[in-house]
RNA sequence: GUGCCCAUAGCUCAGCCGGUAGAGCGCUGGAUUGUGGUUCCAGAUGUCACGGGUUCGAUCCCCGUUGGGCACCCCA
């Protein structure tokens, strides 16, 4: 039997609905904050992401799906779109547009990992990149649409972290510091950490080793070196959040795993998805234009959703939902089958989701609009046919009656809105 | 990529100390004519993940492969 490779699964009914309304409401929200939707291809130049995600990155390093086309030109499928985007930006000058450019997107990544839970080879990014504005303001509202999205898909639990990892200006000073603390203190620190102090300090920040943690809070912290300008910046953005008391947690021991990440760095996590709990992440790449050979300045924040990991979080909140069905029809032997195809139509034409059956017992009828959730079975049998009336089951009471079709919509009234 | 654990019906799992498999749920059919949910009866379904090895004989023991879970690395 073939099977779906490692790493990469269906997205069965009723999941496949569920992934779906969360959509919509991105959509909706994306779209109340002036966002518009870039699709960008699935694959690119190998160069793009080597230059954009950065050279000394696990995904460029060892992650990427990497293959040879036929004129030998190198290939690879997209390991996050952030590059996409900026590349897309620059290619169509999208900085002659009027006002600051503010775009979303979905679809699936590839890396090449070892799966485990919420981990894929192929996953699901929902994103949003804010492009031509370094204001701080930028950020907060840019932290401030996420966490309006998770609130409207009923995410319960997230904690949001925030951090601001300094600029080209005041980076190297605190990795220097950060040198020389550790320098005096690794032979302490656990193995990992050992090897992280000379080969990106910055990850010892990240260390979870119980042993090591009251060492690593006395490293000093990014906050200590900021700049003036990158002070000055995270300041606004952390009153703009307390502003529309948004609950954040300061956490100068984030750091993020992309090189061209500066100044505001945010994390979303949530307890119950086990190891990998981060369901997103994002933050500023003011230089990112720049090393894909923007001759304009082309400033940006932007931030990527797990979506696999979102709707993780959410299972709860999906629970046993039933799918919506208003009308099983039930026609009994053929002339009634055939009176049934326009009756189903016209429903339809009205809003009525409906489904037809084709067994001409109505034993096995009901059992199977029971089975489907209906809320109504419409019999239609000879006498029904003769009549021009038609007898309408509420399947969660059991009581019929006949209706005209004339009548039949306002009969079942059907709701408006139709959830999942 | 590394370590540990796991793989039996569509799903959740049982299967002693080696003798080629079972339960619950689900599915299909029936309990006389056009009435579902509860009930009763009957039935089907397995290359016991795959490939080797040991053995008279392997779902069970050993090795490998593939896939999954957990942790690490890292990240969404």
């Amino acid at each position: 039997m073939i099977k779906a490779v490692k790493g990469t699964r269906d997205i069965l009914p009723p999941a496949s609905g569920q992934w779906a309304f969360v959509e919509t409401r991105v959509r909706d929200i994306f779209g109340r904050y002036r966002y518009a939707e870039i699709r960008t291809p699935v694959f690119e130049e190998s160069e793009l992401f080597r230059r954009g995600v950065g050279e000394e990155t696990d995904i460029v390093s060892k992650e990427m799906y990497t293959f040879s086309d036929r004129d030998g030109s190198s290939i690879t499928l997209r390991p996050e779109n952030t590059a996409s985007v900026m590349r897309a930006y620059i290619e169509h000058r999208l900085d002659q547009l009027p006002g600051i450019q503010k775009l979303y997107y979905m679809g699936p990544m590839f890396r090449r990992e070892r799966p485990q839970k919420g981990r894929y080879r192929q996953f699901h990014q929902i994103g949003a990149e804010v492009i031509g504005s370094e204001r701080p303001e930028v950020d907060g509202e840019v932290i401030t649409m996420v966490f309006d999205l998770l609130q409207a898909t009923g995410v319960k639990d997230f904690q949001i972290l925030l951090n601001s990892v300094g600029c080209s200006e005041c980076r190297p000073a605190f990795l220097a510091k950060l040198r020389d603390a550790l320098n005096s203190v690794k032979s302490h620190l656990c193995q990992d950490c050992q090897r992280r102090s000379d080969a990106n300090p910055l990850r010892v920040l990240d260390c979870k080793v119980p042993a090591d943690q009251h060492l690593i809070n006395l490293l000093p912290s990014i906050l200590d070196s900021h700049c003036q300008r990158c002070r000055e910046h995270f300041d606004v953005v952390k009153g703009m959040l307390s502003d529309l008391a948004i609950p954040f947690i300061i956490y100068p021991r984030l750091v993020r795993g992309l090189d061209y990440y500066m100044r505001t760095t945010f994390e979303f996590t949530q307890s119950a998805l086990g190891s990998q709990n981060s369901i997103l992440g994002g933050g500023r790449y003011d230089g990112l234009a720049a090393q894909l050979g923007s001759r304009v300045p082309a400033p940006g924040i932007g931030f990527s959703i797990g979506q696999d990991r979102l709707m993780m979080a959410l299972e709860e909140e999906f629970g046993n939902r039933p799918s919506v069905l208003d009308v099983f029809i039930a026609p009994l032997g053929a002339s009634a089958t055939r009176l049934c195809s326009t009756l189903a139509h016209t429903l339809r034409g009205g809003g009525a989701s409906v489904e037809v059956g084709f067994d001409a017992k109505l034993k096995r009828a009901l059992e199977l609009a029971h089975k489907l959730n209906a809320r109504y079975t419409l019999i239609v049998g000879d006498d029904e046919v003769r009549s021009g009336q038609y007898l309408l089951k509420e399947m969660s009471t059991g009581s019929q009656e006949l209706v005209s079709r004339q009548h039949l919509l306002s009969k079942l009234s059907i709701a408006t809105e139709h959830g999942i």
